[in-house]
DNA sequence: GTCTATATCGCGATAGAC
DNA sequence: GTCTATCGCGATATAGAC
């Protein structure tokens, strides 16, 4: 055929290279599709900014949101987020430990992509909170559910990836989880 | 003197109305700076970029640190972070209702400064966690502590904003904090 | 202040695949 | 022939260098 196949895979992996190597700043979008084979212009047809090749399909918030309405009907709050972040984390982080360490290194070293970062947890709150909302609770209790949820989901992914004995990022969760001391009754009682 | 003074004023007084009106994708510098008479550089010198204008003077992070510095040596962290909520909210946003609505309307309504939002939070929870640290609780804790007042100001903040009867934020701090029925010994009590 | 690199995007052309 | 992925060219805005 006339084009080498997966033009957005070539595209990912050639800049997450050259991000490692020489810095996202530093890494011009020519360079990414001089690697891949492919024109500036197909880059942004298949990412809407520089920012995204990196954060491609990031399919957590509706993974998560679609877990979160899945759960059964009468469980508290608080436990869905347990087991919607254990099944997050034991499906799309246990056994990638290094690779999104090296994933986290990348993104860390760049405020742009702080910050994409951080508006990506805001948008999963977004759909955490519909998710909720869809399951019965009141807006402002769902919204701060979905906080907390997003919480402990960051906070555990950034000790999984710092302790240096390879225990799983579910146990990280629940860890998170636990240290918070939450009541199990939170924002499961009646509205003030 | 030679120049109208107060540029950086001018240019955040020109950029919110301009944004207000036309929206923050739509409005160029170049438009910002024809409005307050100056020129594309000059804005530069002001601001970091085009996002930075509205988000000007941003000392929240550096005056919660300093309030979390400074409060009693004893008191629980969850009484520390009640705290200086009420006192953040009290000296920087009550009294303010209808500027901070505007500039919410700003911000949400486009991804560039939702995204830019999100790591103002980010970076709020970094200074808060260091403050925290140098209260002596472990780096673990205090990054939960930490995330949790941040969450607690920002579900505050949207909350009072979108009541009708006009309470206070402070009272709005509070209720957020009530409502998430923690414990009193939440990251206080010794590290596992 | 001026100059310039780079990101981003609109539009028309093109080359197989079906 | 139509459809789709890609290319090529060009325009504008941001942002940083000199």
């Amino acid at each position: 055929m006339r084009w080498a196949p997966d033009a957005r895979g070539r595209l990912e992996r050639a800049a997450f290279e050259l991000f490692a190597q020489q810095g996202y700043a530093e890494t011009t979008v020519p360079q990414i599709t001089a690697r891949a084979g492919l024109t500036t212009r197909t880059f942004f047809r298949y990412f809407a900014d520089k920012r995204e090749v990196i954060f491609g399909g990031d399919e957590i918030p509706e993974f998560a949101a679609s877990l979160i309405r899945a759960a059964p009907p009468g469980l508290a709050p608080v436990e869905v987020v347990r087991s919607v972040l254990r099944e997050v984390a034991a499906t799309r982080f246990d056994g990638h430990r290094e690779e999104t360490a090296a994933w986290r290194r990348i993104v860390a070293a760049d405020d742009s992509l702080r910050e994409r970062d951080a508006l990506k947890r805001a948008d999963l709150v977004v759909a955490a909170q519909a998710a909720f909302v869809d399951r019965g609770e009141a807006p402002p209790d769902a919204r701060l559910i979905a906080e907390l949820g997003a919480l402990v989901f960051h906070v555990a992914l950034d000790a999984w990836l710092a302790q240096s004995s390879p225990a799983s990022m579910a146990e990280a969760t629940d860890a998170v989880l636990d240290r918070l001391h939450l009541e199990r009754s939170i924002a499961a009682g009646p509205s003030r």
